[in-house]
DNA sequence: AAGACGAAAGTGGTTGA
DNA sequence: TCAACAACTTTCGTCTT
């Protein structure tokens, strides 16, 4: 792409089009502050403003710490957010004062109103179930998009009434932790469960429940998804996280990682990339992030190089 | 001294009768 | 409901770097 290119297509692009390819769709990449053609890579504008957030960070955690921003509620509040009450002032919009008539005819609707909203039981359940999942997805440190995806299930479930009989709680705790599955955000059960009152028992009861009776695909999670999350905890190089997610790859074409804990295989493909790719971490430190032990992450790796037939010489 | 290895015993969850 | 079972953990002694 040269510079000339760049200036005349900044200059002549007022439409929405691509003019080098005629595709529509660009990415802004606000660390460069460009306008991006996705088909044809065409810059279409420079020093566009940085929407994106004005701090860096580099590990989990410390995303987590950072990110503060979101996009409007919507099936998070109760309501919606959609809402409208009806004032308690006996006064009309220009500010005079109603006439008896008038004035019982609102004490009336006021009154229905209320009635309706708050006395439906399914309402004041939400309202509760609601704030609830508010706490516990920001303990996490879980996205908005996945939060809607949280509420929208518990909204399902209530519907379904699968929430009678059981605490609210560990409905809303299924609902948060199967929305994480869906989005491949990787949180295990305990860590939504450590967040709740409910008992891990009473949760995972709940979490089978709702797959059965509602109808979404959860997909299993799978040990690619912790890699991001490890191997930025682990301050790993980007060529070992590749091979890593390599390896993974690998394994779960030839079946050896069906009904293994994702958090061992993860650790077990960052320990071989690591040494791989001379970006080396102890079993040890790759336990503490994964949450498995030393011995499973060696049973992993043992049985990863056995059946991927890589060879690991220790030169290093 | 730190890291890796593997054996042995124990734990919580799943499966099938 | 219960026993069998696989996966994983804890613990610990030994070997290697």
């Amino acid at each position: 792409m040269t510079d000339m290119v760049r200036i005349r297509k900044r200059d002549e692009n007022k439409g929405n089009a691509c003019l080098n390819c005629g595709g529509t769709l660009f990415t802004e990449d606000y660390v460069r502050g460009e306008n991006i053609c996705t088909s044809c890579g065409l810059v279409l504008s420079e020093h566009t403003a940085d929407s994106g957030p004005e701090w860096r960070a580099f590990t989990t955690e410390e995303r987590n710490a950072r990110a503060r921003v979101g996009a409007p509620m919507t099936l998070t509040i109760a309501d919606r957010g959609l809402s409208t009450t009806i004032g308690w002032q006996n006064k009309d919009a220009n500010g005079r004062a109603l006439t008896s008539t008038t004035r019982a005819a609102i004490y009336r609707m006021r009154k229905w109103h209320i009635r309706s909203k708050l006395h439906s039981s399914q309402h004041r359940n939400l309202s509760i179930a609601m704030s609830e999942m508010e706490r516990i997805s920001s303990q996490l440190g879980i996205p908005r998009d996945v939060r809607e995806t949280a509420a929208l299930m518990y909204r399902k479930a209530l519907s379904k009434r699968l929430v009678r009989g059981r605490s609210i709680e560990s409905v809303v705790a299924s609902s948060v932790y199967l929305a994480c599955r869906i989005h491949r955000i990787p949180r295990r059960l305990d860590e939504v469960v450590a967040e709740t009152n409910a008992n891990r028992k009473q949760v995972g009861y709940a979490v089978r429940l709702i797959v059965s009776r509602i109808n979404i695909d959860v997909p299993l999670a799978s040990a690619k998804d912790l890699i991001p999350r490890l191997s930025s905890d682990l301050l790993l190089e980007g060529r070992t996280v590749k091979k890593a997610t390599e390896i993974i790859k690998n394994a779960e074409e030839r079946f050896v990682t069906i009904g293994k804990d994702p958090g061992g295989i993860a650790g077990a493909a960052l320990y071989i990339a690591g040494i791989l790719e001379e970006d080396r971490r102890t079993q040890r430190e790759i336990a503490n992030v994964s949450r498995v032990t030393e011995v499973t992450i060696r049973n992993r790796y043992k049985e990863l190089i056995r059946v991927l037939r890589i060879s690991i010489n220790n030169n290093s």
